[in-house]
DNA sequence: AGCGCTTGCGAAAGCGCTTACGTAGCCTAG
DNA sequence: CTAGGCTACGTAAGCGCTTTCGCAAGCGCT
């Protein structure tokens, strides 16, 4: 590891100014008790030096880091880099740094590195992705967070409604519903699920919503196939590829994410089924390439971005009430992957 | 900002041990000078309390920073994010925080970032995406980046070979001859080139080696229609409509990258113009999605997380010879979206 | 026995900031 | 004209670590 040189201190801008270090400091933190004009000429002669404080010192000293800690589950998914990308734009507008770091859909190393941020007194959390069913990591990231909480750290999620922290949150449930009622609407009876990665609380509420709407057509669960893979192109084409064994009669797939919809349609293609003649295919989020599928992609609509967005915002606006939560809209997008069944 | 509250400190750790600060300091860093029990005692006191060491209190007092910067053009673009996967899944190994920071493929957004970077003392700055061919903003990074390594300061970069620092490069050029050769072998006599945003290196080097296959083949410069638009899929679109306003008789369109390629593909589905049968399309990247889009995309492949690892393995190990250069494989992918020319 | 050398450890000095706390100078009120 | 209260600023005490330096103990050698 390196070791920087000497380097531009504040002494060095408060030396210049003709003042001491504490005023130096106040006028750069806007703090009151200087003079506007002296503050002025601090002000102008840190700018001219191009000096940047020591985010290491500033934290040490003042026990306030400006920095946020993002966790995502895989940054190399859109959903989590689109995600990433409105957390970072606010973090740019408000002059913080983005630590970023993968969870990798583990529940144990989730907890690890929430538990490491929280160590290295970063300012802010924000988890990004589904929450786990399992009840251990929940209690236990639960606490930690808690813990942290009290100590002044500031904690958002998205896409998870669990541990009793601010939320930005979009309604799977209603979203599964939208896309089952979609395709019920287009006379599909034989409706199978590709559902992501079981222990994933976002699995097990979109496909609540799914099977809620299809049980009000008079489709009982039973009767729905739910294969289980994960939540990735490869689970979508694994679970593709079981629903097509199994239950070849099957007229539309619901890939409860946009990662596995592609990996369904990768399947069908390589089949040669034609979709949506003969099949019907709908994800979940509207990743961007979504509409630039063929067929585009019938999809749920998340904004995600935004939903970075809000989260930052959320963890830097004084929480009055603690536990608040930000639903997030959905909208279906209905486009050409899904068309009437085929009699 | 949240003030973080009495936390597990070093010192902590000394006492339970029975030993001084110093000791205990000595012992976690591996430094020599403690004796083998005692250092076991200490590490296994440390790791029972779950001792995690305040980073802003390692950087100021030692001067070395254990977060690596990264700066990319834009992380919700899949090019981006997959080389940040790899940048990250070092980092985790090695222990290393990343801090990510947009750019904006904006020279001077870029050079403030970097600075910014340099300022805060991280240890290791990792810049990914194109150069600009830009020369203020080329001798401005390079003299700052040359200050921050003669501090000590660890650069690797990405996919450029400017700044004077080391790099993963990929052959653009040889990329871009590649699929000149490709498309001329199928009998295309009349290509566009959908070419990214003007000032960018890596846009001149394959355009160039685009150019330079078609030239032996004795298509002159002068008659391939080049459409600067941006790095994007509306830039992709965008140059599409252009050219099939401006030269109807056009068989091939070379896109500069697979974000610029969807949008090229976008276009021509909406346009209704079949390909490869009409117009044959490739893109350069191999994003994650270009395999999957209908018709597939015939690209050049990068490992962008493999580039990542690299340029981070680059600045973790001593550099002898300082611009050290490695070269990044590409590989032809020939899929669907190109065929024979139309007689 | 005395010398220098190595080894293992503690004391203490910072790293560059923030922020009590103290103290001038000035203003207003009695 | 003085007591009390502001305001504007300086002094100095840390934040939690790393690292230099010094010291004591143990070693082999003459």
């Amino acid at each position: 590891m390196p070791r920087p040189g000497p380097r531009l201190r504040l002494a060095d801008v408060a030396e210049r100014a003709g003042v001491s270090l504490a005023t130096a400091s106040r006028a750069l933190a806007g703090r009151d008790g200087v003079s506007q004009e002296v503050a002025d000429r601090i002000r102008q002669i840190s700018a001219d030096l191009g000096y940047v404080a020591n985010p290491y010192a500033r934290t040490l000293a003042g026990g306030t880091s400006a920095t946020v800690g993002l966790v995502v589950h895989q940054v190399d998914d859109p959903y989590f880099s689109e995600i990433a990308g409105g957390v970072i734009q606010v973090a740019d507008e408000q002059n913080l740094l983005v630590q970023i770091c993968h969870s990798g859909r583990d529940p144990g190393h989730e907890l690890r590195q929430i538990r490491h941020l929280i160590a290295q007194q970063v300012g802010i959390i924000i988890i990004a992705g589904s929450g786990y069913t399992d009840a251990v990591f929940e209690s236990e990231a639960r606490a930690a967070l808690a813990a942290y909480i009290g100590t002044g750290g500031r904690v958002a999620v998205i896409g998870r409604h669990s541990l009793g922290v601010d939320a930005v949150l979009p309604d799977n449930e209603a979203g599964g519903k939208a896309l089952g009622v979609h395709l019920l609407g287009l006379g599909h009876r034989r409706i199978a699920v590709a559902a992501g990665t079981a222990g994933l609380t976002t699995v097990a509420d979109r496909q609540a919503g799914v099977l809620a709407a299809l049980a009000k057509a008079g489709i009982a669960a039973g009767d729905v196939p739910v294969v289980h893979t994960d939540f990735t192109r490869d689970g979508g084409r694994a679970a593709a590829e079981r629903i097509l064994a199994d239950h070849p009669a099957t007229t539309a797939i619901i890939a409860l994410n946009d990662a596995m919809a592609i990996g369904v349609l990768s399947a069908l293609r390589a089949r040669g089924i034609p979709v949506p003649d003969r099949m019907s295919v709908v994800g979940f989020d509207d990743v961007s390439v979504a509409a630039d599928l063929a067929p585009s992609l019938t999809t749920v609509r998340l904004p995600m971005t935004t939903m970075g967005r809000t989260a930052l915002d959320l963890a830097l606006k004084p929480a009055a009430a603690r536990p608040r939560r930000r639903a997030t809209g959905h909208t279906l997008m209905v486009r050409d992957s899904t068309g009437p069944a085929p009699a």
